[in-house]
DNA sequence: GCCGAATTCGTACGAACGTACAGAAACTGA
DNA sequence: TCAGTTTCTGTACGTTCGTACGAATTCGGC
């Protein structure tokens, strides 16, 4: 196999990138079954033999594309947690900001980016990148959160971040319009931030008061 | 196409439900790549034209082991919604048998689910049947939760099925075990009730008490 | 301007694919 | 028992697939 850095001329790197584009774009229309290496390499407006000489196997193409994806998405993420936060930002600013990282694109770029997580959490090679990937947004919701002085920030962060991943899913369904789904999304998230700001006590106590009156 | 109910001899129908069977086998293993007339036949222990008869292309084939699947799904939910709760269910039961409902299930059949969950909301014609699964997820939960008495009953079930299948994905990567994710999923639920018990006004409350101590 | 290396791409081959079909077998109702 | 229907399956056809390969082209160093 010729890897992405071993390739000496700019033109061939280019190249290289234009075929795993081409093959994300084909997963995205018709899942894994729509890559083939004629499709691939018509998609990018290539020759058909173009495939063969950069990637070992079909299926080493295929992890490829699905790797390169989520590595970028992964560093787009970390690219965000770098920003330096300097501006005031209010609780319902970074709310609406997190849950506006995934619902302002549209529910097929979800359904891509899910299907494309699954897929390469199956993989062994793909494992540690698909790791990578939730730890990174969970590391950038925590940053959103390091402003608000909360018992179990982490804790906080990893339920913020289920709820935007099980968001995206049931997105999918087309059970409720999209704006409701923000909404409940939003309101999701002020909901667990106004528990973590009682403490653990605090719930506790909640939860017993609920008991009781329900008997 | 022969459809399930048009088979007149018993076993027609069980022949084939086996290819079905044998169609998510593959997919589980290998995803829709996987999936081919003769491998679909050779698994179910049968003769390579078997599956033509059945089904009128291999797309079909696939629909309807998903569409099957995801309706077996359903159905297992909305069976466990219409047993009677009898018995006295305390808050911290239903909360364990949510979490467990997806939790107790290895990591690699939440990823099965999702997939065909994910694959089934992009075909046209399984849609509904998507959206009907969510629904009876919904559903039950709502029913987990008739009990206890919390405003915005329906927007906190929608909530806790959404953290459940967060969960599902956040597990996909193998990032924290099996146990912390469950830990994890159990006492955000617990938060989000607990946010419910105190209602909109008791939120509004302690997010405006947060901000200003975070001033 | 030349040479070895890297890149490009038309072509080809065997394997696996989806699908069709005809004859065999099994079943049903009279 | 027998005709008609349904079910079964071996076989075969054309297509598409993954992959290999060699000749042609382009490139970077000298």
């Amino acid at each position: 196999m010729v890897t992405r850095a071993s390739l000496s001329q700019e033109r061939s790197r280019l190249r290289r990138d234009e075929l795993l584009a081409a093959a994300i774009e084909l997963f995205a229309e018709g899942g894994s079954r729509a890559i083939t290496h004629r499709a691939v390499a018509a998609r990018a407006g290539l020759p058909s033999a173009t495939t063969t000489y950069y990637f070992e196997s079909i299926d080493e193409l295929i992890r490829e594309a699905l790797g390169s994806h989520i590595d970028q998405w992964t560093r787009d993420l970390e690219a965000l947690s770098a920003v330096d936060l300097d501006i005031e930002v209010s609780l319902d600013d970074a709310s609406q900001f997190i849950s506006h990282i995934f619902s302002a694109r549209g529910p097929e770029v979800a359904a891509l980016e899910l299907a494309i997580f699954l897929a390469a959490a199956r993989a062994p090679e793909l494992r540690h990148a698909a790791a990578h990937a939730i730890r990174a947004f969970e590391g950038l919701t925590l940053r959103m959160l390091n402003r608000v002085g909360v018992h179990d920030a982490d804790m906080l962060a990893a339920s913020i971040v289920t709820l935007i991943a099980g968001t995206a899913v049931r997105r999918q369904s087309g059970l409720h319009t999209e704006h409701e789904e923000a909404r409940l999304l939003t309101a999701a998230i002020r909901n667990l931030v106004a528990a973590h700001a009682l403490g653990a006590d605090g719930v506790d106590r909640t939860l017993a008061k609920l008991s009781e009156k329900a008997k």
